[in-house]
RNA sequence: GCGACUGUGGCGAAACUGGUAUACGCACGAGACUUAAAAUCUUGCGCCGUCAGGCAUGCGGGUUCGAGUCCCGCCAGUCGCACCA
């Protein structure tokens, strides 16, 4: 009598025997190569969704892999539990954040448990706790007293009728999300990382980032943008000082028939004082959201401000002009426009009838006046004074050097990368431990003072943050003059906390320090797993903090992470899974219905992980008949026992199916290394087919061979079904901890081959051979094939191409 | 707008370094079992053509004996753009 395949009950058997050995507990070893494997953790948004069940099922893959492989193994989980959401929900369910967040994350473990993750609950996190936001909040206090640290104004989207700083999500076609009103932008004082001063470390690291998809490393070098060109002065026609503009076109710079200025920018401001219009105009500018592809999408506009600034070589008054599309917070906020030799400014120069000057002409001849588009690459100078002649590389070198002599300028390297600002006007986030006070100004809270610690029990009503209001919480006293003082109200940035909590995850109960010495065993991970849509922010902050930390002397290595896997989207009807498309799918029924085995693999047979997952219903079904069809071949085998026979068979056909099996396993090796894992579910189902056929001949002994190579493939997969048939057929200990399968050789070794038969390029058909035949013997066989001579007929071979173990062609005319 | 990526049957996809395109599944068709259905099993399945054969990897070029794979130019879609996480 089979059992049926009941994978609600069975799973539940199993995961109750981890938890009785607690089999995931890691601790160091330096007897083993350690693994640590880390999925980037959830934020407790209420339950999982796909994208979760899927970033952490290819995590358990790669976690329970190396663990068969040998190695001693860390995977924790735990909550990025400050946010804007909970917030929300506050305002929208009457409910503290607090209580809100917390059962969230009592519900999401409880899923997460349900899924059968190899984790190691003991090391649990949550970043709204105090025990680990005080250390960031320390950390921080370190920064502020090296300088890295530092306040200064910075622009945000502000709500004027709800009279509240906006996120850019909550901004909607330049209105506030809540009030409809069209949003501005405002400058208010925050707290800035000098993460710039890094700019270069986190530049050059990424050469040394081998298990990084290259796309992300392109994508971080072209964030940082580094940029070598030239810093130069115009001098006010009126008044004393200069204008300072970048570019990276200094050899244009007799080109430049006018300069712009953001509307943000201080001469603006003061030109705008006499001129009511321009002052107008400076206000439509600030309309509208800080959100870069809103600044960079909108159309160009400009007004004269009526000032000029002088020539530093030719002495000229240029122009000064407001532009939209100079940005503030990019170089000095203003630039040399030069209207023939770039894009921008030549469709600015052309909308407005500003003049321009070729001062660049290309190698080949020069080009046809007037211009229909600037002619943005290096060339040979004219017009240009003694630089004239010279091309372009030697025109701005040269040209550094004499701003430098007439103190006009320099050369200077730029970046696009901006420092940090991490103050929120929010509540849910971690306290900015300052304390402000009249006498002595910011002062640092003493490390025996913290954590600063966010009250818990408040009442959100939707109008500005609940400490901002409470006198309780940021009324204190100066801890430096015993004066009285406040507190800092706005919280940090949420990336703060998923900045450096792979860290705090090797040593979670450390109450002394940030970290300690078990950071230094279990650093850098080995393997990060999570979405693509993190490849800049979180992951160029994350490596920032590192480096950070390595600084004041926690940790010594220099990146966090060796490894990254980007995993792709989850997707329905072709289109993300979201709230307000309707077309989301909830992993719990599914998991109710088919169990945690059938989620996991249909999620990894269905993609490669890093492209976007095509959720199917009846994808699902295919993986839960596959799945049964295991279950069923395994019962027989409990039934029939173990086999006296051996795997030596003399008969062709089980050596064929043999070496099919084995065959498989070599390729499911090759691409569990590369970490392609929908093909080794494949190869998987292969083997089970072949098993079924070795089966019904009745080939005992190979047919368990084969079985127990298909459950160790499949055990980081499907643990919990291996797990039960492993112990079923007496195969020895844990699944989990049974050796890695490797290929036999000798199974795979073939006496006959078949080769593809092609005549110029075209397949004619094909050809058996010895495995050892030689080229002149493939060759001599492949002339007197029959459709070969027919497609010959009239040609004279030219040449032969044998590829051996593949094909044949006889090229012809 | 800028940066990065993706595009192969009706669908998800495979083809590792250029070497027999469509493995493995899903859906669908036919059959078996069944009073029936579900489940399960067997079998067929890129397109055109009666065959011979021809045409197919988003579109247009190129390199090569040979291109899904390499190069150039387009088109479409996705992700990110600094206060969503």
């Amino acid at each position: 009598m089979e059992h049926s395949y009941q994978p609600r009950l069975l799973e539940q058997a199993i995961q109750q025997g981890w938890e009785r050995q607690n089999p995931w507990r890691a601790t160091e070893d330096s007897t083993r190569p350690k693994y640590y494997c880390l999925s980037m953790f959830p934020y407790p948004s209420g339950k999982l969704h796909m994208g979760h069940v899927r970033n952490y099922t290819i995590g358990d893959v790669l976690a329970r892999f190396h663990r068969m492989k040998g190695f001693n193994v860390l995977q924790p989980m735990g909550w990025d539990a400050f946010g804007l959401p909970a917030e929300n929900a506050a305002v929208k369910n009457s409910t503290a954040p607090a209580a809100w967040t917390y059962e969230n994350i009592d519900y999401m473990r409880g899923q997460l448990r349900t899924l059968g993750f190899a984790i190691d609950w003991s090391r649990e996190i949550a970043t709204c706790r105090p025990d680990y936001y005080r250390w960031e909040q320390w950390l921080m206090t370190r920064l502020l007293d090296k300088g890295l640290v530092y306040r200064k104004t910075g622009t945000v989207n502000w709500d004027p009728v709800d009279q509240t700083v906006l996120a850019n999500e909550q901004v909607i076609d330049g209105r506030g999300w809540r009030s409809g009103a069209l949003v501005e932008k405002r400058e208010i004082p925050m707290y800035y990382m000098r993460i710039t001063a890094y700019a270069d470390e986190l530049l050059e690291d990424l050469d040394q980032l081998d298990g990084w998809p290259e796309q992300v490393k392109a994508m971080q070098r072209n964030w940082i943008g580094r940029s070598e060109g030239a810093e130069i002065h115009f001098a006010y026609a009126e008044g004393e000082g200069s204008l300072k503009v970048f570019t990276t076109r200094a050899d244009t710079l007799y080109g430049a028939t006018y300069v712009a200025v953001a509307a943000e920018h201080p001469l603006a401001t003061a030109a705008a004082q006499h001129n009511p219009a321009l002052a107008a105009f400076i206000e439509e500018c600030k309309r509208g959201g800080v959100a870069e592809a809103e600044i960079a999408t909108q159309q160009k506009k400009g007004m004269d401000t009526g000032s000029f600034v002088v020539h530093p070589l030719t002495g000229a008054r240029l122009p000064v002009w407001v532009a939209n599309y100079v940005l503030m917070s990019y170089g000095e906020g203003a630039v040399m426009a030069v209207p023939a030799h770039d894009q921008r400014d030549f469709d600015f120069a052309t909308q407005y009838g500003l003049p321009m000057q070729v001062v660049v002409q290309p190698a080949d001849g020069p080009l046809a006046e007037p211009l229909t588009e600037a002619f943005t690459a290096d060339g040979v100078l004219v017009n240009s004074e003694d630089f004239s002649g010279r091309h372009s590389p030697e025109a701005r070198t040269k040209m550094g050097a004499v701003l430098m002599a007439l103190s006009s300028g320099a050369p200077r390297i730029q970046y696009r990368l901006r420092d940090w600002g991490i103050s929120r006007q929010r509540y849910w986030g971690c306290p900015i431990p300052i304390i402000h006070c009249a006498a002595c100004g910011e002062v640092t809270v003493p490390e025996e003072d913290l954590p600063v610690v966010l009250p818990e029990q408040v009442v959100m009503d939707g109008v500005g943050s609940p400490i901002k209001k409470d006198p309780a919480f940021y009324t204190t006293t100066c801890p430096k003059c015993a004066g009285p003082a406040t507190r800092e109200t706005d919280t940090m940035d949420t990336f703060v906390e998923s900045s450096w909590y792979y860290a705090r995850y090797a040593c979670p109960d450390q109450d002394q320090s940030m970290l300690d010495g078990r950071a230094n065993y279990w650093l850098p991970v080995d393997q990060y797993v999570g979405g693509i849509e993190h490849a800049i922010l979180h992951l160029l902050y994350a490596r920032f903090f590192n480096k950070l930390m390595r600084d004041v002397g926690l940790i010594t290595h220099d990146e966090p992470f060796s490894r990254l896997l980007t995993q792709g989207m989850v997707l329905k009807d072709g289109a993300k899974m979201s709230k307000s498309k309707g077309n989301t799918v909830d992993p719990q029924p599914l998991i109710e219905e088919f169990g945690a085995d059938t989620a996991r693999f249909f999620i990894i047979f269905t993609s490669p992980p890093e492209q976007s997952l095509e959720w199917s219903d009846s994808g699902v079904q295919g993986a839960f008949r596959f799945l049964k069809r295991v279950w069923t071949l395994g019962q027989q085998l409990a039934a029939a026992g173990t086999s006296t026979s051996n795997c030596d068979a003399p008969e062709e056909q089980l050596r064929d199916l043999r070496r099919e099996v084995h065959a498989s396993l070599k390729q499911a090796n090759y691409d569990m290394e590369r970490q392609q894992f929908n093909t080794v579910a494949s190869a998987s189902m292969k083997i089970l087919n072949t098993l079924e056929k070795l089966h019904g001949l009745g080939a005992g002994a190979i047919t368990r061979e084969g079985f127990s190579i298909l459950l160790r493939l499949l055990a980081p997969i499907t643990p919990h079904l291996t797990e039960a048939l492993w112990a079923q057929l007496e195969l020895g200990g844990p699944v989990y901890d049974a050796a890695w399968p490797v290929a036999d050789e000798a199974a795979l070794q073939r006496d006959q081959i078949e080769l593809a038969l092609q005549v110029n390029g075209k397949l004619r058909g094909s050809l058996a051979v010895a495995a050892s035949a030689s080229k002149e013997d493939i060759e001599a066989a492949a002339r007197t094939h029959p459709n070969v001579l027919k497609h010959l007929e009239g040609l004279v071979v030219r040449k032969v191409v044998v590829v051996p173990g593949r094909l044949v062609n006889l090229v012809a005319n």
